[in-house]
DNA sequence: TGTTCTGTTCTATACATACTAGAACAGTGC
DNA sequence: GCACTGTTCTAGTATGTATAGAACAGAACA
C-alpha cells in the first residue's frame, strides 16, 4: 500500500490523500516520473469512491505536484530535485509557516525548540526510509 | 482594531480569527491577561455574527490559549513565556508541521531555505512591532 | 432594586462543501 | 472488440459554515 488515510478522521479524505503523496514526495519514495495508481485502483485499495481519489490527484495536479493523462496515468511531476519552486507558491506558504509557527510560540515552546524540530523534519525527509512507524 | 478578517476568504471566519489571535500573541501584542473583546463587541466591529466570534473563542479556550468566564470576559491564559506547552499538544503540532515542511521540499525548495525561513519568522516574532503590513 | 453587560445555550435557516453513486465519453494499448 | 485510463456530467445525502433570534444566569454598577 503506497499510502494510507484515516476513514474517522476530521480531516476531509481527499486532503490526507494530498498530504500523504506530498510527503511520499518529501521523502524520496515518489521522485519525478513515478507513476502513481489509478483513480478507480486506489479508490477500491483504500475503500472509498473514486470521485474522491479524483478529486485529491486533481488537486495535486493544479499544484503543479502531478501531471495527468489518459497516456501514462498520474505521474509524479516534480520532487526535491526539480529546481525552485514555481512564483505563486512560496507566499502563501510563507504565510501558513507562520501561522503554524505561531502556535507553537503562543503555546510556549521555544524559538530554538522550534527550530530544531524542523530540523529533525527535513533530515527525516533526507534519510531514506521504506516504512514510517 | 485588534485584529482583522478577509470575508471573501476561502479560509473560514472563526479560523481567520483563531489565526490573528494566536499570531499576535506570538508577537507579543497579546500576553498572558490580556483582554480581548466581547463576543458582541467584536462581531459589531468585524460587521460578522457574534455566534461567529464565539466559535472562535471557543475553539481558542479548547486549545488553551484563551480563558472565558462571564466574571473577566475573554482573557488571554498563555504567552510564549508561560512555560512548557501542555501533554497533547506537541504531537499534532508535529505531524502539521511535517506535512507543511513536506510541502516546500516537493516543490523544490532547499532544506536550508526552509530553516532560513523558519529563523526569519521567529525573528519578527520576537522583534517588538505595531502594526504589520 | 433595576439596568446593562458578560458568556452560554437553545432552535432554526440558508448555503457551501464532502462524499458517495451511477452513467457516459474519449483516448490508449492489447 | 475489449479493457483500461482520465474526464465530465447529474444527483443524492451528510456535514460544516454562517446567519438569525431568543432566552438564561452571573457579575458590575448606578
Amino acid at each position: 500500500m503506497i499510502l494510507s488515510v484515516d476513514l474517522t478522521s476530521d480531516v476531509p479524505i481527499y486532503q490526507q490523500i494530498r498530504d500523504r503523496v506530498v510527503e511520499a514526495i518529501a521523502e524520496g519514495r515518489l521522485a519525478e516520473g513515478s507513476p502513481l495508481p489509478s483513480t478507480r485502483q486506489l479508490a477500491v485499495d483504500l475503500g472509498i469512491n473514486f470521485h474522491t481519489v479524483n478529486k485529491a490527484y486533481d488537486l495535486l495536479r493544479r499544484q503543479g505536484l502531478l501531471r495527468l493523462n489518459r497516456k501514462s496515468g498520474a505521474v509524479v511531476r516534480r520532487d526535491a530535485g526539480s529546481g525552485p519552486p514555481e512564483a505563486d507558491f512560496t507566499g502563501d506558504w510563507q504565510a501558513r509557516l507562520r501561522t503554524l509557527l505561531a502556535e507553537a510560540v503562543a503555546h510556549g515552546v521555544d524559538g530554538d525548540t522550534v527550530v530544531a524540530a524542523c530540523r529533525e523534519v527535513l533530515a527525516s525527509f533526507a534519510t531514506p526510509q521504506e516504512q514510517r512507524p
